[in-house]
DNA sequence: TGCATATCTGCGCATATATGCAGATAAGGG
DNA sequence: CCCTTATCTGCATATATGCGCAGATATGCA
């Protein structure tokens, strides 16, 4: 039961949290927005987002001088419900509603590329 | 959303999480029979219900000697959806499976009382 | 009151975690 | 090649966490 009580565990900081409820929310991100949209740091955004990442709940996927991080596929039932968690129970809360809205509002050069 | 983590947090020790998903499936139990199930000395299964308790997870009922702690009743949708977790994707994990056998061979002095 | 049992807790220690800062890397475009 | 931008990382620090041991509490009973 180690590696679900370490998503858990993964999932226990509110950085995190607030990441892969956007991520869930939203699909793969470009970690400015990420930044933007928590209004936090970039440095502490990667950071966290690196974490996520070696514990496999992420993935990213490198687009220029972009990164890109989405949630992994589930593997199983219990990355399902916890995914499902995530979008139903979370989505509507407060902070991560305002968190999606700076999100909208947010800018990014990626969008140049475009 | 500092709550929602704090929860996972606490669900983020393999300890715990064991010990929750006990609570989930039985119910109401006896610390000596917790501690028999995990296989864990009575001391480590104490402090990590303690945890659980001040953070409002489980309660806690004395009778007598014995402590019995049963999980809290959900508060909201996060909490129903986090026990449903427990009872759905994660009782039959190995893991749950050998603590909640072992707890059912146990024995504790709770029963001579009845 | 004194003993036995169940449970909890103070302490010390080792390890883990989060954070900010400054600087490193990586990629793209002159 | 150099410069800019986006992202990551080494370091130092502060704090938190888990653990085991020994002893403290609490309760029931002789």
């Amino acid at each position: 039961m180690k590696e679900e009580a370490k998503l858990f565990k993964i999932l226990g900081d509110p950085t995190r949290l607030r990441l892969a409820v956007l991520l869930a929310e939203r699909g793969e991100t470009c970690v400015c927005y990420l930044a933007q949209a928590l209004d936090e740091p970039d440095y502490k955004v990667s950071r966290h987002l690196a974490v996520m990442r070696s514990a496999g709940l992420v993935q990213a996927r490198r687009q220029g001088t972009w990164m890109h991080y989405r949630l992994s596929e589930p593997k199983n039932g219990f990355d399902r419900h916890l995914k499902n968690l995530l979008m139903t129970s979370l989505a509507d809360h407060p902070v991560a509603k305002s968190d999606s809205e700076r999100m909208s509002r947010s800018t990014c050069r990626t969008q140049r590329k475009k």
